[in-house]
DNA sequence: TATTTGAAACTGTACGGTGTAGTTTATGCG
DNA sequence: CGCATAAACTACACCGTACAGTTTCAAATA
């Protein structure tokens, strides 16, 4: 593959370039080359260039393609799949659900989740970093999250009793589905995603609600 | 990669083998390696080798690589992704959705699809054969199948009015979720998966039926 | 006889990783 | 502050390997 390109990220306000400067850079421009043509399609040589600097310095803070990916793994999980529920867990419930499926479906399908989302699909039964940073900080969150407030609701009379972690499951299913698997399989791309995230979120809340409402 | 192995198929009864036999090999032997490695790590040696052919004769039926891959993704998706019901129209409800949602599953999280579905996910952004190939043989049929079905039973009046498609949809969603996502992204291996299944299709149609059972 | 096949060597390219010579940066000392 | 020394960095050549695809030629097949 042809090389030429802009170094990612620039030298801190001073103008020196430090040692950690150096660093994130090459796990910046890793993170970047790795998600776009995943493990074995990137070549270092690309990840050198595209961090403005020498392979030799790669390699002198990591030691191999692997660990470097292993490192960007982690780190790309714990940011693309973060997210922050801006309503409070007193408001009516419908809002309160709408809110968080909204954020879940914002932060799954942005670009970089689901380049994420490809890699560890294709890669995970090679790369345990794939496995556990979805894990750790794709999956267990979302439940956990989900799982307390059914749990709440559920106490106080406001939702069927049920088991909370099954329905913190289903209601996940129900708010990644069917987007997530449209655009993972290639169905449609995500053009224009982002009009349709609330009127989904919506849509899943609604079939959660006519499952789990209080009798 | 060391490649040592024992040629896949083997030749008909004749003891002769002929042009057509070949074909079917290299193509059966390509579908293992593709599936087992991606299209980037598969080599054509392996191949070659796995066909029990030799080179020249892999690229005397096809002319490169590309167009090996594309012809192999059809025939695996068509295969891998195929499912008969084996129940009446007019069973129960309950039991016949309990039945296709059975015969999904297991079309479905076979290894062959899995393997499939993890090379759609990487790869379908850059090679069209395997998204058209997921949409020709492992969604549209699903989607048709399950609307027709819903379709009838309303107008029957033993569903809720309701959206046959998107219902449709749904009834996909229930059954695949969470179990799909599981393995594809390595939160679960696919050992004794199928004691699950049966288990795992009946929950998703008492939740579909919680949804859409006639008022 | 004309075509196809097998086996193996070959071409060209790309990559992971290393070695090195020379340059830049950081640090400690007078 | 100026200077020396050590550490890190760059640029580049290099090694071994792997692979797609081609070529050659004799043997098998049609």
């Amino acid at each position: 593959m042809k090389l030429t390109s802009i170094p990612n990220g620039a030298p801190r306000s001073g103008g020196r370039v430090t040692h950690d400067d150096r660093t994130k850079r090459i796990i910046a421009a890793a993170r970047t080359i790795f998600l776009k043509h995943g493990f074995d399609g990137a070549s270092m040589d690309e990840v050198a260039l595209n961090a403005g600097v020498s392979k030799r310095t790669v390699y002198n803070r990591f030691v191999s393609k692997e660990e470097l990916f292993d490192e960007v793994a982690r780190d790309a999980c714990s940011q693309a799949f973060s997210f922050s529920v801006g309503i409070p867990e007193d408001a009516p419930i419908r809002e309160y659900l709408t809110d968080l499926a909204r954020c879940i479906l914002e932060s799954r399908l942005s670009r970089e989740s689901i380049a994420l989302l490809r890699n560890i699909a294709f890669r995970s039964p090679q790369m345990d970093s794939l496995a556990s940073g979805y894990r750790t900080f794709g999956h267990d969150p979302v439940i956990e999250i989900a799982s307390a407030y059914i749990h709440t609701q559920v106490e106080a009379g406001k939702l069927a009793k049920c088991d909370a972690g099954e329905a913190a499951q289903t209601f996940f299913s129900l708010v990644r589905e069917p987007l997530e698997s449209q655009i993972l399989f290639g169905l449609s791309d995500t053009v224009n995603l982002n009009a349709n995230i609330p009127r989904h979120a919506r849509r899943a809340v609604d079939t959660f609600l006519a499952i789990y409402a209080a009798a």
